[in-house]
DNA sequence: ATATAATTTTAGCCGCGGCTAAATTATTGT
DNA sequence: ACAATAATTTAGCCGCGGCTAAAATTATAT
């Protein structure tokens, strides 16, 4: 159980100073990426063991177990040792949400012509830092230049 | 994939390496973030003070004082107690590469008509995660909305 | 049923990058 | 010159999210 979570909403990083509506703690980027995969696993196999969730994140099982207690503590998931993990409600938002960002910044990406590895690579970063709105224009964007191929066509013709 | 410490190297072992060229060693987030403002601070009043390169990241003096003594070792500036700190050829260099990569990102967040205080926001996050590969083609492409205005124009008047 | 193998979990370590509180040092006003 | 003030640095704390090594549990094969 969390001890108290003495929140002074300090999650060491630099980079979301929020200016503290408070509302929700954002989810870590890690917990971002592990979510997204597990989700993944539980689509695809029905269920999601530290050993798979282990290779498909390149990192060691035992940062996968570490990481599932910590995921049950915040809500994310119910986890009970060696009984395996399942998502809760707000689990699968969250993954669904980062799901949906990397296929749109991906997407984005691929248009621009990037190499697939490259682009994959970025894309596991940019995704976290999306905000709804900026999201929203994304999408709108990326769906328009969909429609409208000659726009790209024509940048990727030019001098 | 993207473990969140992507080096395989592990920390422990990153600092037998400190003796070899910073470069080796990839820029964290926080660094690229202090040292794009101190390279303002410096280019502004020709100096940068731990009290001003707090408030301009929002963070406390004396965190800017440790990461201060970390951009000594990793060789990014010329840190000496009570007697200010310079930027290395090295540091200059990450500076103005992040600086570059702020630029076009939010230039391009602009072009989506993001609401300006969410752009800048995101734009510190995402500027972290552009390769060269992606930011040369993001390049490109925002050159090219920037002298074809009437792709975005379509774009906003659409349905 | 039990030995062996595979998987999972624990224990304990690390560096990062925040923080507060308490020195220490530098600056300024009288 | 010196006291008050401001800025800087240190000391020590925290949670995060990696790691290795070893223990515990579960699954498999004989
Ligand atoms: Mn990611
Ligand atoms: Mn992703
Ligand atoms: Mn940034
Ligand atoms: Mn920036």
């Amino acid at each position: 159980m969390t001890p108290h979570t003495n929140d002074t909403r300090n999650p060491t990083q630099v980079h979301a100073i929020l200016q503290g509506p408070a509302s929700s703690v954002h989810a870590t980027e890690s917990v971002e990426d592990y979510l997204e995969r597990i989700h993944e696993l539980i689509e695809s196999k029905g269920y999601a063991r530290p050993i798979e969730i282990a290779a498909a994140l390149n990192i060691k099982q035992s940062s996968v177990t570490k990481m599932m207690q910590r995921l049950h503590d915040r809500g994310y998931a119910n986890y009970e040792k060696h009984r395996g993990l399942t998502l809760t409600a707000a689990g699968v938002k969250v993954a669904l949400s980062i799901r949906k960002r990397h296929q749109y910044v991906s997407e984005f990406l691929r248009m621009l012509g990037i190499d697939e590895k490259c682009l994959q690579l970025d894309t596991e970063g940019i995704e976290h830092h999306l905000s709804p709105p900026t999201m929203k224009r994304l999408a709108a964007f990326v769906d328009y230049l969909r429609e409208h191929p000659e726009v790209m066509e024509d940048f990727r013709n030019q001098p």
